[in-house]
DNA sequence: GTCTATATCAAGATAGAC
DNA sequence: GTCTATCTTGATATAGAC
């Protein structure tokens, strides 16, 4: 019984590799090329394999997308969970408004270095299937709420406008994971990734108006 | 040889009013669907004829998209140069922030109400058909130019950020066309158009930061 | 369990009748 | 000039050998 076992795990183990280089090479396609530009010949091209031996693992690409976008949401909430141990450790030096800043940036550098898959636009096929998807549903809710809490906070403290809805707030910082503008400003070539982060953190907390 | 000419100038009405059929039709599933959910045979539905018929008219489905951002971009310099004759008569009451507010608006309330045909996400199919549509192009430099003269001029009497590169300020304007948050809070149904509106562009020109 | 080869299908594009 | 019917292609998905 116990070789079986071990044969099963590592099997498991085999699998689970193999499973996370797929969730890789769909994450990088989706975040150059998009979903439906993207196909399932590339991703089993990157990730070495056949695409039938893709499809005993996954069983259709909207499922490969959805895996992409959980992977992604995962990384989010590690990065939130980040800053929050780094605040109480603090102790308080750090506030809500700060660390709504740093996840934003972090989201456009990921879009930077290629490694952020963009959200499905609207009425796309994707975007169904997306909310039919359980553990997608599940991260981008568990995310939604934790930047709610430090969006409401930072609103009472009079850091962030009051008069904007808290909705407004959350949505912009998710459409920033994938502004063009980012991609258009990297495109020309003549700037930093540094200062397009200064710069579009700027526009987006302090607006394009001076101040 | 004046029927001959008479009848030419018939057929070429007819012709011009199908052709612009077709093109209101692909405008607006531009505006919903985006380009690659986009069917030729919904276009040819939707305009109310042969998807032969069609392909007589426009050589491709690129060419089709093609035709409907040049006349988005057409509306868009008509509103530009509107709002320049407007300013030319009241004689310096109206500044050049205002008429770029007053241009974002335009654009997102044409995204709200459909009409606003998406931009084609770099790496597109799409993208590099439109760079060389030579049409699209000049429309495209002819906007970009009549814009700048109101940014570098806004930057210039201080009115917006002169740290922030008039490239950025340009792309952010064209994005907030497409900006995913505009459908995003239409979606919610809990708000007016005009409160939409005016709560982007406080975020845009003024940050989500309190001032 | 993995791969080669193939089925299936949707969508862009065209032929040919009228 | 317009339409019906068809061609062609590219991509998702699967069958079956090993």
């Amino acid at each position: 019984m116990e070789p079986m076992t071990a044969r099963a795990s590592i099997r498991q183990q085999l699998q689970r590799v193999r499973e996370e280089a797929i969730v890789v090479a769909v994450n990088r396609l989706l975040a150059t090329k998009g979903y439906d530009a993207m196909t399932v010949d590339e991703v089993a091209a990157e990730a070495g394999m056949a695409k039938a031996s893709l499809y005993k693992l996954f069983t259709s690409k909207e499922e490969l997308a959805g895996a992409a976008m959980v992977a992604a949401l995962e990384r989010a909430l590690d990065f939130v969970d980040g800053l929050r141990a780094e605040a109480a450790r603090s102790d308080g030096a750090i506030d809500s408004l700060s660390q709504l800043k740093a996840v934003t940036r972090w989201a456009m550098l990921s879009q930077l270095e290629g490694e952020m898959p963009a959200l499905p636009s609207q009425n796309s096929s994707l975007s169904a299937s997306l909310q039919a998807n359980d553990a997608y549903m599940d991260k981008l809710i568990a995310l939604s709420n934790k930047l709610g809490i430090w969006i409401a906070d930072a609103q009472a403290r009079g850091k962030l406008n009051p008069a904007l809805p808290a909705e407004l707030l959350l949505y912009t910082l998710f459409a920033r994971a994938c502004d063009p503008v980012v991609g258009m400003l990297k495109a020309s070539g003549q700037y930093t990734n540094k200062q397009i982060l200064d710069w579009v953190e700027s526009a987006t907390f302090n607006g394009l108006a001076a101040r």
